[in-house]
DNA sequence: CGTTAAGTTGAAGGCGCTCAACCGACGTGG
DNA sequence: CCACGTCGGTTGAGCGCCTTCAACTTAACG
């Protein structure tokens, strides 16, 4: 069973887990697929099963900010569920399978299965904290610090450096999208890039980046993974 | 009973909302009291019944951003329900008056009362949009645009100026707290805020704020509500 | 081998920051 | 009643981070 392997679903029962599973559809999409346009009215549930995507909003200017990363085992648009109308554009990073589920499906689960309706609430405060620190980042930090901050959430999303001191990542953005993420210009990206490379910490083969000194990243994004709430995440795990 | 004025509730029925109402405990603060701390251990969810708030993270180097602005009606920490330890501070922006509830005791609320539940839900659905608008603005909009933006978010929460031209609005926040919510300095606000004054937009008086040129506001931030989704509570207020 | 997307580099400029001084309102205490 | 301290607001000068624009290189892929 697929949800079995995501963490997000340890907190459920092994029935409520199956209820949940049948009730999805699979999918699979190329790299670039759109999946939901800026105000689109939308009434399906997309779940990563495999794959990266990201929501993203357009300014008046035409300028984009990439405000959301979805890893396998996210949902794309959880938001769905209390509005018809999305307000952000969802659109895949890579090839990937979808697990999709009609709105009214899901909240009628949610009633039957209150641990399910909890997971939804979780996972939407987690992506509430999520967008929290990227404000925090946005308006407070530096290019560097930017940055670094994001290449250790990602790490620390994708469970990949934990407590070692390098890590190799898959990091399927592109330094346009990583500009978009990070509120600054692709060329700004470049830069920045290249200093964390001359400083020994990280360095990029194609789509892979290689992590050399993570608590030197750490230090520089002045990271905290507390706000990623996977402790609880963490536990259900264990307890299962 | 207090929780009839707030439109947030008004999907409710009157049972429902004499159980959530019987379950507050009051509380009247002075202006500047810090009701969380950031990575506070706390279990105490508050609903500002009168009176401003914010929520706010600070970054390594001292420097602080708002990630939350709180209006009469909202809840200053939702979060508490999910995450024991809470990553943001909670702080009074005016005097006012709260409703407290333990976080065990809302929850159990939830649970026998599945309307209450998806209040909650909505309610962090709508935080989510806000923020995630915020990082559009952080990201990728200029001092003006973000002031602007800022004003007509206000007024749109506030409920004024839905409709009309002008509006008077209290704005109880200095220019140093709209510096922390827009990612500027209080310096720059101030000369932003000159621009927009300059252009006949809007006037200000101590803290009272009054809109001049509501359309003029909104196409300068490039603002459409449509993201606060006001339209969904409207209606429920208006079926009750 | 040609085409396109992504990455890299350089030069110049601007938006917003920093630092510093000053003003005005307000409350407090002598 | 006035002196004084404080907080918020205002103004000016200079600087720097990041942007803009443009050209070029490299990689990927048919």
């Amino acid at each position: 069973m697929v949800l079995n392997g995501l963490e997000r679903f340890a907190s459920l029962s092994e029935e409520e887990r199956q209820h949940l599973q049948a009730a999805f559809a699979t999918r699979t999409v190329p790299a670039r697929t759109s999946l939901v346009s800026e105000g689109d009215i939308s009434g399906t549930l997309y779940l990563l099963a495999d794959g990266w995507a990201f929501r993203h909003q357009t300014a008046r200017n035409g300028s984009r900010q990439i405000v959301g990363l979805a890893l396998p085992g996210d949902f794309c648009n959880l938001d769905v569920l209390a509005f018809g109308r999305i307000d952000y554009g969802v659109r895949m990073l890579t090839a990937g399978t979808l697990l999709t589920i009609e709105r009214d499906k899901a909240l009628a689960l949610g009633l039957c299965y209150p641990a399910i309706a909890a997971m939804f609430a979780q996972t939407a405060f987690v992506e509430n904290a999520i967008l929290s620190r990227w404000a925090l980042c946005l308006g407070r930090m530096s290019a560097q610090e930017r940055l670094a901050h994001l290449l250790c959430e990602i790490a620390t999303r994708r469970g990949d450096g934990n407590g070692q001191r390098q890590a190799r990542i898959d990091l399927p953005l592109t330094q346009e999208q990583l500009a978009d993420v990070l509120g600054l210009t692709p060329v700004h990206v470049n830069r920045v890039l290249q200093q964390l490379r001359g400083a020994g910490l990280i360095a990029m083969r194609g789509r892979v980046m290689e992590i050399f000194d993570y608590p030197g990243l750490r230090s520089i994004a002045g990271f905290d993974p507390a706000y990623l709430h996977r402790e609880s995440a963490a536990a259900h795990a264990i307890a299962a």
